[in-house]
RNA sequence: GGGCGCGUAGCUCAGGGGUAGAGCACUCGCCUUACAAGCGAGUGGCCGCAGGUUCGAAACCUGCCGCGCCCACCA
């Protein structure tokens, strides 16, 4: 039994001051959130919870969702579920390549071999990075995130996230890098994973290729210009809002039905300026009502050309390199000289002087019209992508093979979404991909793709023939280690072998938490307790990433969805409801206003934003969440100091089991909520209740509680019964106050207590003896305050009339209302109440 | 262009075929032995617009308007 009464221990001045610090040495102290790894995996609730990036400061959005999270997994806790509520940091990608580098003044040069003794240079030199090894690298990574992760793991626990600390894990580390390694091995053991050269997505200040899912549209001022193309019979002129691609032309394309054009397909026309020969083509994409309708496709200005490049069997003409410059040389077939003017060129400078040149040429058909249009920019990049023809790493999911696409549809109507209207989101998403998910990042820092390529007599990689290491070797960094078979002094030579020199997406590794936290393949036993997971809360805006990858990661892996569970919550939004982000400078520190107002303030607010709705940041509410917890340490006060309740006092009184009915309504309803993720309801139907518990019940009971016999022992018994309730009602939103209170008369801590259920209370109340006896109060009291008296002022006689009048706890309401002369009379009309005040 | 969500009191939002709700704000009262960091009472609404279903619609259906988000092959 959890519930152990005690001799209260009441404070004179109950405050909320201090709690924080108080109970979350006491938790910890105690292993209130420690994980039993004993219980069987049906008695177990597991949380794949997000890993925060480090890279930064943590904000009100983020106590806001994860206190969300914290609130359920409060809930399943008293429920008697063992809950596995691991904390992961993401320090891997590249927030944190960055921090790394601006704060040692390093770099990181995957060539160099690994130098134990290394010390970063006392004073940094932002202009002269020194090249360091990867691994010293990471080692950088995990000294600078060891202090951040120790000020959000401080903050975490004064939000009062139940999180087991000793379940704690990181993007970067050992445990991650190998689990990462091992299922893109296992991925390329069974075909999923593969290596293919493609036009690629490819951000030029970066210089790495990206990812579908990391794209995003941005408003671009750009102009439309008109160009003359040379035919036999007719120009013909196309418009375009990349004239610096011209050398990079292969064809002109417009519909097969435009009457316009359609003598022209199978006849070639001339570029203007170079004078290359494209045929003219027809395509279906190719919109009559766009521009001219007559498109020049180049290889690549945007993902169509793509399309139109493979679909119709173009040849190739690239002109843009990986540093977003065109290049030193004219691409196959284009004439040097015209060229010249534009090799080396940005993007930027050779649209100028294409523009010029055709303007010179005359083949610029009047000035160019400016207009601004969407353009694909890497999400954190800062200039247009580009599409360049590069050798990348994929990973199969769904986007070129409908059987797979459907079996992650299906998978989508598996989960169980919280609501239930975003998995429209997942469901879009999949349906709207358009290739394999691109794995490989030519970055530095990340976790290194586990493969090395022999080398042939000539020195060249065979790409197709990848040396691979065992399981049992992993974590490896093929730019330092050697693969089975070699010796280090092959690296680089013919008939040797070169390492893999690219890193995964960050999005590899994050797809694999379920795995990470886990124990997949390193703890069987602890995988097979949590595995799949009941429940992956994460914010809507990643369902395209994190969300959809890691179905796919578990799919391909483990056959099986990750989670039974998927909870998205929304954002906080600023007053002026914009997104708070941190490059947006409208961020609220969390730190201040738990300092100001106290952490389950805060919570409470949080707990006020409705699952998957976006919730402006309001002090108001953190005000009114303060306001709760006052008044539940004062009510509480007010309970537990009435005196003794008697072993064997009976809740007896009409008034006393009517509360308790209406409360076993809340229980049920509140249940019901939290089952459905819907903490929300849950705390707001526990909260009406407890204002009117504390506004009707308690004034109207407190004279009588206040006496003896068994009317007031009747009394203390519901309103202890109720108050226990209320607090473990409480506790999974307010964990501070509620535990405070429940350590001045119970043993034990009441987020290890048994959740409320109805069984508890006593059966046969009717809530309308409250609702009736606290409307006839309600309005005694409208009298007085009409008359501009005070509460207390008496009453010499009171008529109350009505239908529900016979239910009305008659002392009771006298007592409360000072009335001396109390009549009740049975009437078919709402109830009514005559006051007469003592003069 | 497609999808999803949202339009209810000045503000933030609940409700979801049967009398229009809460908190905040505002107004007026009250030192009342749990709480003045409190308590009591009150003012305030074409429930986005237009049709339809129904005895009855804020709710259900259709269309439209506005806002937000997600997605899209945006020359």
């Amino acid at each position: 039994m959890t519930e152990q009464p005690r001799t209260p221990h009441i404070p004179s001045k109950p405050s909320l001051d201090g709690l924080e610090d108080k109970w979350v040495r006491a938790w910890d102290d105690g292993g209130v959130y420690r994980f039993d790894r004993t219980r069987p995996r049906g008695e177990v609730y597991s949380i794949d919870t997000p890993p925060p990036t480090v890279s930064g400061s943590l904000h009100v959005g983020h106590v806001f969702s994860y206190t969300h999270t914290d609130a359920v997994a409060r809930f399943h806790r008293m429920r008697g579920r063992a809950v596995f509520y691991p904390m992961g940091w993401d320090d891997n990608g590249l927030p944190t390549e960055r921090r790394v580098q601006n704060h040692f003044g390093v770099r990181c040069d995957p060539s160099l071999p690994y130098d134990p003794d290394f010390e970063p240079p006392a004073k940094p030199d932002p202009k002269r990075q020194l090249p360091v090894s990867r691994r010293n690298f990471i080692e950088l990574c995990e000294r600078l995130t060891e202090v951040d992760e120790k000020a959000f793991e401080e903050l975490w626990r004064r939000v009062g996230l139940s999180v087991d600390w000793g379940q704690l894990y990181t993007t970067i580390g050992d445990v991650s890098r190998t689990a990462s390694q091992r299922a893109f091995l296992r991925n390329l053991a069974r075909g999923e994973a593969y290596v293919s050269e493609a036009p690629t997505l490819w951000d030029v200040t970066f210089r790495t290729a990206v990812a579908q899912a990391e794209l995003e549209d941005r408003e671009q001022p750009g102009a439309f210009y008109r160009l003359r193309f040379h035919g036999d019979e007719r120009p013909v002129y196309i418009e375009t809002t990349r004239p610096e691609l011209l050398p990079a032309c292969v064809a002109l394309v417009a519909h097969p039905d435009d009457e316009r054009y359609r003598e022209l397909f199978g006849t070639t026309v001339r570029t203007p300026l170079f004078g290359v020969e494209v045929p003219v083509v027809a395509h279906r994409l190719a919109e009559p009502d766009k521009g001219s309708g007559i498109a020049m496709i180049c290889t690549f200005g945007d993902v169509t050309d793509v399309t139109w490049w493979r679909e119709l069997d173009l040849p190739t003409r690239a002109v843009i390199g990986w540093d977003g410059r065109l290049a030193a040389d004219p691409p196959p077939g284009v004439p040097a000289g015209p060229y010249a003017e534009l090799a080396g060129k940005t993007v930027f400078s050779a649209k100028e002087r294409v523009a010029e040149l055709l303007r010179e040429s005359g083949d610029l058909d009047g000035e160019p019209r400016k207009i601004t249009r969407p353009v694909k920019f890497y999400e954190k990049g800062s200039k247009p992508l580009e599409i360049v023809t590069t050798r990348q790493w994929y990973i199969r999911n769904g986007g070129r093979d409908a059987g797979l696409r459907a079996e992650l549809l299906a998978r989508g109507r598996e989960l169980d979404w919280h609501p239930g209207y975003m998995r429209a989101r997942y469901e879009n998403w999949v349906e709207g991909l358009n290739g394999d998910w691109l794995i490989s990042r030519q970055r530095f820092f990340g976790v290194p793709i586990p493969v090395w390529y022999p080398l042939d007599e000539a020195g060249e990689p065979r790409y197709d023939e990848p040396i691979t290491p065992p399981e049992s070797a992993l974590p490896v960094d093929p730019s330092s280690d050697v693969p089975p078979g070699f010796t280090a002094d092959q690296r680089g030579r013919p008939g040797g072998f070169a390492g893999d020199p690219d890193v995964m997406d960050t999005w590899a590794t994050s797809s694999l938490t379920p795995q990470i936290a886990g124990g997949w393949e390193r703890d069987e036993d602890l995988f097979g307790r949590v595995f799949p997971y009941d429940l992956r809360p994460q914010a809507h805006d990643i369902i395209r990433t994190w969300l959809f990858s890691t179905v796919v990661r578990a799919h391909l892996e483990h056959g099986t969805l990750p989670w039974k569970a998927a909870a998205l919550s929304g954002w906080i939004l600023d007053p002026d409801r914009k997104k708070m982000s941190k490059s947006k400078g409208n961020v609220v520190t969390p730190i201040d206003l738990l300092r100001e107002y106290g952490s389950d303030a805060v919570r409470y607010w949080a707990a006020n934003g409705r699952p998957g709705t976006d919730t402006a940041f309001d002090t108001g509410q953190i005000k009114i969440g303060r306001r709760l917890a006052i008044k539940i340490l004062n009510a509480s006060k007010f309970v537990l100091g009435l005196g003794e309740v008697q072993r064997e006092a009976a809740v007896t009184e009409p008034l006393d089991k009517a509360m308790l009915a209406a409360l076993s309504n809340v229980v049920r309803e509140a249940t019901e909520a939290f089952e459905g993720y819907d903490y929300t309801r849950a705390l707001e139907r526990t909260e009406r209740f407890f204002w009117e518990f504390c506004d009707d019940y308690l004034e109207l009971v407190k004279t009588r509680a206040y006496g003896d016999g068994p009317q007031a022992q009747s009394a203390r018994a519901a309103l202890r019964t109720a108050l226990s309730v209320l607090l473990r009602l409480f506790a999974p939103i307010l964990p501070f106050v509620t535990e405070e209170v429940w350590s001045w008369w119970r043993r034990g801590s009441v987020h290890t207590a048994p959740w409320p259920v109805r069984a508890e209370l006593p059966p046969g109340g009717d809530p309308a003896v409250l609702a009736a006896t606290g409307e006839a109060l309600r309005q005694v009291r409208k009298a007085k305050s009409e008359a501009r008296a005070s509460m207390r002022a008496d009453v010499s006689r009171a008529v109350v009339r009505g239908a529900e009048v016979l239910r009305i706890s008659r002392p009771d309401l006298a007592a409360a209302g000072r009335i001396a002369d109390l009549t009740l009379e049975d009437a078919p009309a709402d109830l009514t109440v005559d006051v007469v005040l003592a003069p």
